[in-house]
DNA sequence: GCGGCTTCTGAAAACGTTTCCAGTTAGATG
DNA sequence: CATCTAACTGGAAACGTTTTCAGAAGCCGC
């Protein structure tokens, strides 16, 4: 505070020190300053409380070491962990990062979009939605973009996916493997990923001369129960689930619950993303665990790749995941359902 | 983009529609502008693809439009539910929020408060721990606080809080009603708020005639994990326990899968935040469900009543949570171990 | 037709920084 | 001792806005 009880400023930092603005202002950078005004200047903003404004100095500067992050749902742990691993990594390298939920609606992605450009943020790093990942070429963002979790072959932006087609694709060869023949797919209808993870689950059913069966849901937990709840009542009930995400697993375990169906026997399921609950649940959940940290330092790195070299041609990170097996697809008993 | 490439400001649009800058930034901000200029103005900022610079509009008005929330971990779902809770309220206010962890860790959460203040925030929403908790007062801060979760009885600082003591007393209640007597507690050692759930329990415990035995542990699963395993290798066992958070609960799950002992029958459990996996572990497990929504709302809603009466004498709020029975506490079958 | 309104508009100052440029000083060199 | 350099310092411009202030119209009633 100064006299007048505003916020302290640079001036009065100088005013205090008995310098100029340019001096204090180099001393807060660490510029040339002889020793003497520099104690001189330190003390005075002790003394001041002086904190710098950083709307000024990012006016000033014109550069916001800020980046963006819009994910679809910070209450997916995927992305909360993504987020950190991001944040971690922006901080380390002095930014900041803006966080923004889109709830998967693509109006909301384009009110942010606005809102990361009126911030004048260095670079962004989105899980968009199918419908704003068709126009992001149309766009032109004045920053670059590093796509993560979803991507479509045709977007011009740098990306770090999980390697979706094999990872579904481990997860029908394992229930193969297990015995399973009637295996049903759930999956997401908002993002790209969820298409992928059919498109694996799909060859890889159609490989080992299997029916695919699959059915693409909002991305809720009911809407998963209820699909499970009345595929179970049809003619050829599946004998297991592969899922695309944690909410449907959950739904997946619910309905079984409803069903009185003992997991694995009376139905299996293997999902993704390996959340701690996972392990606990009836015999744990068979999932695909995603590398969440390296996805996260991962998009953060290409994106400054990206900033230090804006003309090389577009990259993509594809990441394999792990397949952890545990008891909700353990070998089917031969029966005769 | 103007001519030299760069982004537009203010300026281009200014000279794109043959106006002053002040005629642009009045018909920006719906000031008194004939509908003629306005129409020629708002073509001129759709042909240059204006968009206003934020901390240049920030840095004029002297108002950030923009609140600070600082949480321990945005990964503990009990955070995310409150942080989606108070950026609604935000947006939905014109403001926007920058979110922070301080992963419990008081050096990032000085690192933040000084974040906070170089943001010129208006006000912060804060869940601090114990060691900055105690401080804070004399930490002079230019802007409101409203605490969540944690509060000290000495704070001079709003509050909005779950009502711990009475929580604890509930489950300790529920325990003793369904037959348990040797109920063992684990509870956080980094916040009040598990210093506040131990009293609850405590005085429940010696209400009943009971002996409290409860242990603080640092948050994680492990560490919950581990006491309980060891605990249960000595001479008095518990019969049940209550832990403080849902870290606590998964350890304790875990714990007892390993000693192979069946929830509730080998050993109950009851704890707090209803997330979504609790209903699905094992027969359920019984939790304080807290009112995360109106947690985040009323945070929001105490710093804007602040904001408009700075003098107001401080206010806490206290919430009280609800009881979710399930299975891992259900009544004790009379056996004598 | 003229003073007194209202209504709109533009020039310019200000917000708190950084940075360019021009001094100033002190020390080194001739 | 004069000059040249190196090292430091301060004045002032600039970043992109908002807002104050004063001027320029247009309109009213007399």
């Amino acid at each position: 505070m100064n006299a007048s009880g505003k916020t302290a400023s640079i001036k009065d930092v100088a005013l205090a020190a008995g310098v100029s603005v340019a001096t204090v202002s180099r001393v807060l950078s660490n510029g040339p300053v002889s020793e003497a005004l520099r104690k001189r200047v330190e003390d005075a903003v002790r003394a001041t409380g002086y904190r710098p404004n950083l709307s000024a100095r990012r006016l000033r500067s014109q550069h916001s070491q800020t980046i963006g992050l819009v994910v679809s749902d910070i209450r997916n742990p995927f992305f909360t962990a993504v987020s950190r691993a991001v944040e971690d990594a922006a901080y380390r390298a002095g930014m900041r990062v803006i966080l923004c939920n889109s709830d998967e609606n693509p109006e909301r992605e384009e009110l942010y979009l606005r809102l990361m450009q009126e911030e004048r943020i260095t670079g962004l790093i989105f899980a968009p939605t199918c419908a704003t990942l068709d126009r992001l070429d149309t766009l032109d963002l004045d920053f670059p973009v590093v796509l993560i979790d979803r991507n479509a072959p045709t977007a011009r932006h740098d990306a770090v996916v999980l390697d979706n087609p094999r990872a579904a694709a481990m997860l029908v060869e394992h229930l193969h493997a297990q015995g399973y023949r009637r295996i049903a797919g759930l999956f997401g209808n908002t993002s790209t990923t969820g298409q992928e993870r059919y498109e694996g689950y799909r060859s890889a059913m159609s490989a080992r001369g299997l029916a695919p069966a699959a059915r693409f849901l909002a991305p809720y937990a009911d809407a998963a129960e209820q699909a499970v709840v009345a595929w179970m009542a049809e003619h050829d009930r599946p004998e297991a689930f592969i899922v695309s995400n944690s909410l449907f697993l959950m739904g997946v375990v619910k309905a079984a619950r409803r069903l009185k169906l003992p997991i694995p026997d009376g139905l299996a399921v293997a999902g993704f993303d390996n959340e701690p609950w996972t392990e606990l649940v009836g015999p744990g959940l068979t999932v695909i665990e995603q590398p969440v940290q390296d996805i996260g330092q991962s998009a953060m790195a290409l994106l400054f790749e990206r900033l230090e070299a804006p003309d090389r041609p577009r990259r993509r990170l594809v990441l394999g995941g792990t397949c952890i097996v545990r008891g909700s697809t353990a070998a089917r008993m031969a029966d005769a359902d």
